[in-house]
DNA sequence: CCCTCAAGCAAACCAAGGTATGACTTGCGG
DNA sequence: CCGCAAGTCATACCTTGGTTTGCTTGAGGG
């Protein structure tokens, strides 16, 4: 066995442990919430406003939003409407002294992972954590892979996209030459460019890198 | 043109008209919902308690459940995971009189549409519940499509089967046969008859198929 | 006992996919 | 103006896919 390596090893430039980023403008919650996940081994860092949160350079890390409904200028539900415009999909946890009905089924369709209202059990807390860690988790393994995909597509040339597209929609080499009105030796060799420029060995592969391609681009 | 069609046609057996179901104790909140969707068009079937509603022969069509979260016997967030363990799927929108956060976003999390309070606006109820059906629809689409495909897969030989998982993999047939311990021939037959009973004549839309396969079940 | 069905094999054949090699045109940026 | 990338085509050759015909075998049901 090698000498344990600690909590973080040094060539990790990039780590991937969770962070948790919490917005309240009260300091006593503040500290209690990262003082609760500190106490499970999970990295956090408190903000007094929306505007800190958006100045501060935060690393780009697995793991979600703490966010007090109540916030001074931009209110927790403006920003999540505004942070999905933004195209950042950090799941969110809304906490709050003050809530009504409307204002949580708001939150929540809008996309929220929970909405608790203090004083909340520690678990309570912990648990919605939990979860919105492994929802993002997830979603960033997706955007991931899609990413990988689109990369590889963008070496495509305008002709080879157009005969990826006839392929993955199964038409023979023949037809795609008819289509796009050039010989079907042509068409083979875009094919062949369009299989190793993306590559993969068979039209199953294609289909499916295909698929994750028009998904989410 | 044909004489007119008017709101039903004579042959029509099976109405794809979204249906709503209601079930609340209050006599007069059921009749009141009841007739704002009357006034909108809306048929719907109003039940005092969730056992009236499980007792009655309820068509299979587009639509959704209107549920008081307060009811005699089963309570409304109850009932809302006794259907889902009974793989019924159909959208719940709540209401309710009383109602605290932590019950909103339990219901929320568990999948309902929408959580009204009463007394609630009546433009609020019919946009969830225009909503709902929209989000019925579309599963119901998702749905219809899956099963189609499981019935022609239904058709298929264990060992039919086995091939097409193989081809959706992108495995060539000299390599299918070697996994198997055939011969090639016999593999491209099982493949003829695998794309016969699948009614695809190309691997792209076979890998699609097989897809939404493993997918759903 | 016979019939059906899943499963298998072989030979032969044709269609489709895939890979060179070499050559031509066009359009764009340095 | 030169070079380069994209796009095009032809010829030739090989691999893979797919069908047909005919025949065999074993398991299960009427």
């Amino acid at each position: 066995m090698p000498p344990k390596a600690a909590s973080s090893s040094v060539q990790d430039s990039v780590k991937d442990d969770p962070l948790v980023l919490i917005v309240d403008d009260d300091d006593g919650m503040r500290e209690a919430v990262v003082d609760l996940l500190q106490s499970v081994g999970i990295e956090s860092r408190a903000f007094g406003s929306t505007a800190e949160l958006l100045d501060a350079a935060v690393p780009d890390r697995p793991g979600c939003l703490i966010l007090d409904v109540r916030l001074p200028g931009l209110g927790g539900l403006e920003f999540q409407t505004r942070l999905e415009s933004l195209g950042i999909a950090l799941p969110i946890i809304f906490m709050t002294g003050f809530a009504d009905v409307p204002m949580s089924v708001r939150a929540m369709k809008a996309g929220a992972t929970d909405f608790l209202i203090k004083p909340f059990r520690d678990q309570d807390m912990l648990d919605a954590v939990e979860s919105a860690i492994a929802r993002d988790r997830s979603r960033r393994r997706d955007r991931t892979a899609a990413m990988t995909v689109e990369t590889l597509a963008a070496t495509l040339t305008p002709r080879e996209r157009e005969v990826m597209a006839e392929v993955v929609k199964g038409r023979l080499n023949k037809q795609i030459a008819g289509d796009l009105g050039i010989s079907e030796v042509t068409v083979k060799l875009h094919r062949g460019k369009v299989m190793r420029k993306m590559q993969v060995r068979s039209v199953a592969d294609l289909v499916r890198k295909a698929e994750v391609l028009d998904h989410e681009g």
